[in-house]
DNA sequence: TACAAAAGTTAGCTTTGGCTAAATTGTGTA
DNA sequence: TACACAATTTAGCCAAAGCTAACTTTTGTA
């Protein structure tokens, strides 16, 4: 045990520690799945948004809210396509499928649950808005229950 | 405005639709440039986890924990050996550098304070570590402090 | 109604992080 | 001390998601 890079142990590292390999394993493989969703859940919620202030969701709006070049979002919206959430002709501007317009909503509440509870929590606005936009794409059912949970008991006063 | 995709609005919904193109890119961003670190986070935390159960860190034992194969975790130590984070002769265990030493001590911090707050919410300790392990590359200092602060108020009563 | 500018697409490149198959090295034990 | 088996590495494949450059289509306006 030469040069132990741990220091100030807790109960949580101890838990941690104890952990099996496969208990271990499923964190680290749910974020790599996390991470194979995340790309088409961002895009549908901003088309629904896009779709609901201007009527429309036009390519060159999505690159811009996103912060990435026209190409890109074309190509991704060609998966969005193939996985049937929406429908383009070419040169178009975007609608969604009716499968598409329920993930959409899926995730537009989900982001809703997370902002809301960081604000509950004493988190700003703008920060709040920019932290879960990552944290959205990793909270499991539990505990978006528990925000839920946290949120309205603290509104209630 | 065929087809509006959103119902159900509220004033969080109002606020986020009320951003300006870059501020809601940021968060995008943010989100994009998270994922650049992710991996290497996650192996200095677990190599020096692992050097402390077992006194040292074998590739083997990363993979498994992991839930990836060898090959893999043999290609990303080339990135930490590049970096600067872990040295390695050929065929024999991991060590970690000064720099990767103190990577993993902050990656463990902020783990830790995720998976507390978690659990001081309510959330179980299992699904607190599983969920913390994509959480926690999402969280900004702001956030972190209100954490922080609901955990040590919530653990003194 | 032309035509320039804006929008959208295509082609082709890069990096990252998975994988399998196969080669190499290290080790425990007969 | 062999040598089989375990561990590690290398080579080469793939998909995702970013980019630039170049091309095509649409649109607003003179
Ligand atoms: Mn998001
Ligand atoms: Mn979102
Ligand atoms: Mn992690
Ligand atoms: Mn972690």
């Amino acid at each position: 045990m030469t040069c132990d890079p741990m220091s100030d142990m807790t109960e949580t590292d101890e838990n941690a520690l104890n952990r099996s390999p496969d208990e271990q394993a499923s964190g680290f493989e749910a974020v790599r799945t996390a991470h194979q969703s995340e790309m088409v859940e961002d895009y549908v919620e901003l088309i629904a948004e896009l779709i609901h202030m201007n009527g429309a969701a036009r390519p060159v709006e999505i690159a811009e809210r996103l912060g990435v070049t026209q190409p890109t979002v074309s190509k991704n919206l060609n998966r969005l396509k193939r996985e049937g959430l929406i429908l383009q002709e070419p040169y178009r501007s975007i609608r969604l499928t009716e499968e598409g317009r329920q993930l959409a909503e899926a995730c537009r509440k989900r982001h809703r649950i997370v902002v809301d509870f960081l604000v509950a929590l004493g988190v700003s606005q703008e920060v709040a808005e920019y932290d879960a936009e990552g944290i959205e794409h990793h909270v499991s059912e539990e505990t978006l229950s528990v925000f839920r949970a946290f949120t309205r008991e603290r509104s209630k006063s």
